[in-house]
DNA sequence: CTGAAAGCGCTTACAG
DNA sequence: CTGAAAGCGCTTACAG
């Protein structure tokens, strides 16, 4: 494997010039800048990452922590775990995955032993044990979600509560007075990630400021409980002429194959929003009104701030990406239920 | 932060005893090793990565090549991507994620910029692209997945073809005779991985060799064409009286509510196999005898693979995993349709 | 615009 | 059982 000692011979100048000519850290005259590109072409050289961590002052390493539990829902974990590796690969960096059972102790491990230049942390809960370890570490951080505390930290997320008014305030627009919300599991509120109660807290009170009137109803990912909570909502709601969603796209399905099963039309029975899902509605039929939860916002946003922040302290911030609208033709002027 | 030369001089001692101590490379009085491990605790050292990776001959981090496009049935992918890491953290090796769109230069760079010691390659493609450049970059490397072309690389995964034979044998084991496959969508088996293809056929020929009838279908994951899908199988087979999904859960539910609306009962009226999937069945309502897809099996299996061949070269293989079974009371005797 | 050299923090023969 | 020292392959002041 040729070392930079090989570059320098076959390009004829220094070490630190070849080095210098790739980091692009001085200038190099053209014909210099040339001889080492051919030589670096010629034998395929790259530097040795090792080296470059122990004598550089960064090693291009972002530890992403992204824990899966029962609860996850796979396919917005994914997009999300993508999201922030291309992101990374954007800057040159690359991602080292850590696992849920090693969440704090690995944090310590990679940080410590200046594997990391930083830390992405993903899937964020109200009460996290990782917000202890990295104020502890000081290592560069950014949190993808918005723990209960966020003293002294970094956070990106999408406005959840700014999406869930949007939402109403669309519905509201168009005349709806009577607005229901499928939400995810109950275990997700429970013990999951912190943004379902935000949407949800954020729906409710724009619906009260708004003088709506609302429902919620918190189905398991299976057709018998979905349809019990589509039956819930009615009850609770008997005049319910919209409705949003901010379930998962097995959820999302179901509740559209029971409208349509029940003859209810949308949106001349019913308007629908879907809200804040990380999947694709247009295969839906019809296509729905879709307020997107973009992986890619918050996590270019985060690893952007992570890149900073490897270069110098930044200030403690949370910063909330605002919600896009998405119109496909799913809202209506409200109608009585037939 | 600490350098072995701090804790050196705490323990009295010189680095190399501190190193071979923490190594455990060479035998250390029990008195000296006492006092090294107190200045390691007491300084919190930790061995500066990059540091290890120049010197040593090796990094400790595998490289893992996920790639992930539409037709990745994500929940899947996340299980064998959380398999993969943790096999490795077992070996005390830490999981780089390359990204879709770096797939092939992405294994060049941390190949040859010793960053990884070696490669696990995951949703491996009949013709994949990152077969060739493995073959030529000589990185230990494990597919997880078969490609067409074996030569020379190292390959392990589960038995799709016994899976679909073992599905075969215990319904006619049960007096089936006519036996319906519900796959998954016609882009999976025209683009993705390799393995539907090799359930399918591994499904005919078991049903060509007991002489079974069967009907294929492949539906996409809405409502609407599983519908289609399980009409096309008691239209094309009629006496339909067994049935094995090897499809996504989303499918999977369908198909089972499907059932239950037109009043098919399982077993008495259908028998079910649910196989290869990658998640749980108990939620399913009834249970269903199940062969899983355990991607802990070949994951493990492969990581051991890695590290193996990270000592010294082993011999090119293809490693089939074995099914398991899973009894769950939804395989009866065959009753003719009502 | 370029070079000689120190130094990053380890591992590992070599020596005793 | 332990130590002194070379060396891994870079980066980056320092110097000209």
């Amino acid at each position: 494997m040729a070392s930079i000692h090989d570059v320098a011979r076959v390009a004829g100048v220094s070490i630190s010039t070849v080095s210098y000519a790739l980091s692009g850290k001085r200038s190099i005259a053209e014909s210099t800048r040339l001889r080492i590109n051919n030589a670096v072409e010629q034998l395929g050289y790259r530097p040795n990452a090792g080296a470059r961590m122990l004598a550089g002052t960064r090693t291009n390493i972002f530890a992403l922590t992204a824990p899966f539990h029962a609860e996850t829902y796979a396919p917005a974990h994914m997009a999300f775990v993508l999201a922030v590796a291309q992101a990374a690969r954007a800057h040159d960096y690359d991602v080292l995955l850590l696992t849920q059972d090693e969440a704090t102790s690995g944090l310590r491990r990679v940080a410590s032993s200046r594997l990391v230049d930083g830390i992405i942390v993903l899937d964020v809960a109200a009460e996290d044990d990782r917000v202890g370890v990295i104020r502890e570490l000081g290592t560069p951080a950014v949190f993808i979600g918005i723990p209960r505390d966020t003293e002294g930290l970094v956070c990106v997320d999408l406005d959840f509560e700014a999406a869930a008014a949007l939402a109403i305030s669309r519905l509201t627009d168009a005349g709806h007075r009577s607005i229901g919300l499928i939400g995810h599991s109950p275990g997700v509120y429970a013990r999951g990630s912190n943004f379902p109660p935000r949407f949800r807290d954020g729906f409710f009170s724009a619906a009260a400021a708004e003088g709506v009137a609302t429902a919620f109803a918190m189905p398991e990912r299976d057709g018998p409980s979905v349809r019990a909570a589509l039956d819930e909502l009615y009850r609770t709601l008997p005049g319910m002429t919209a409705l949003v969603l901010h379930c998962e796209e097995t959820v999302q399905a179901a509740v559209m194959d029971i409208l349509r099963e029940r003859g209810l039309r949308v949106p001349q029975d019913l308007s629908v929003i879907s809200a804040c899902a990380s999947f694709e509605t247009d295969h839906f039929e019809p296509a729905l009104d879709t307020i997107p939860l973009v992986a890619a916002d918050s996590c270019t946003r985060a690893v952007e701030l992570a890149i900073e922040q490897v270069a110098v302290p930044i200030a403690p911030r949370v910063e909330l990406v605002p919600p896009r609208f998405l119109e496909r033709g799913s809202i209506a002027p409200p109608t009585p239920r037939r």
